[in-house]
DNA sequence: CAAACCGTACTAACCGTAGTAATACAGTTG
DNA sequence: CAACTGTATTACTACGGTTAGTACGGTTTG
């Protein structure tokens, strides 16, 4: 279970938020299994040389998600299973949607515009699977 | 041509946020005209018994959105129509409904269920014509 | 021109908050 | 008890919002 989570310390965005973002992420894809046992607070400190305060707010916030189950004196540990998570991070960005949708709405556009835009949306991410991810 | 705008010292939304905030709204909804003055930055700081420097933030930004019209001097003007304005508001809720869309797609959300909550938006709003606006 | 307005610019100081760090405390395991 | 674990407390630092004071340049009016 090697540390493959790296934060870029110049960055803007926070340590402990990288941190959250790159779990989540893991989880998400598989990289983190459910059960599985994540590095200590210290441990995973010392290895991307910040402090384990930074660890800690970010594992508090993951525990906080729902993603991680946090045992003083055991460790830490992945709780969710993917499909739960990505149900609910779909259940978030739905309602992020549909906020959208009604300022949308408030600010004048016709219905059909939206449609439009979604189907946009939609038509210009099904012309990309050509040349996509040379990753 | 009195003041009716107000502010919230006691807010977590900075001051001079409101005061954009207000003042936008005041030009949306027509009670600021496009050519009517606007108090000066003096008598309006005293006014609301804020600090000149909160207002003239205000002003400033208001004219980097194109909705005042500040010469010195002389004071601070509506420039925006209201349909101009609009239109302009119009497009940033757009594009934050596109950017809201994309997000969807990518979480797995797929057509058909964006599509739906487009049209349940609308619908809801079509149904909600009757005890509607007793402004 | 001079006085009295106007907007604008700049600096310094204060305060609250966020991010991070250093340290000490409490639970678990062997 | 010793060596690990997570947790709480506190402090340092940086930044944003606000206030204050001062100064400058444009416009209007007398």
């Amino acid at each position: 279970m090697d540390t493959l989570i790296t934060v870029d310390l110049r960055s803007r965005t926070p340590i402990y938020e990288q941190l959250v973002s790159a779990i989540t992420e893991d989880v998400l894809s598989g990289r983190l299994k459910a059960g599985e046992q994540l590095p200590s607070v210290r441990q995973l400190a010392s290895t991307l040389a910040i402090n384990p305060n930074t660890v800690q707010k970010a594992f508090a916030a993951l525990e906080a998600k729902g993603i991680l189950c946090c045992l003083p004196g055991r460790g830490n540990f992945v709780t969710s299973d993917t499909a739960a998570l990505q149900k609910q991070e779909a259940d978030k960005t739905k309602e992020a949607l549909i906020e959208a949708i009604t300022r949308a709405q408030e600010a004048g556009l016709d219905e059909a515009s939206v449609l439009a835009a979604v189907k946009a949306v939609y038509q210009a991410e099904a012309n990309k699977q050509k040349g996509d991810d040379p990753f």
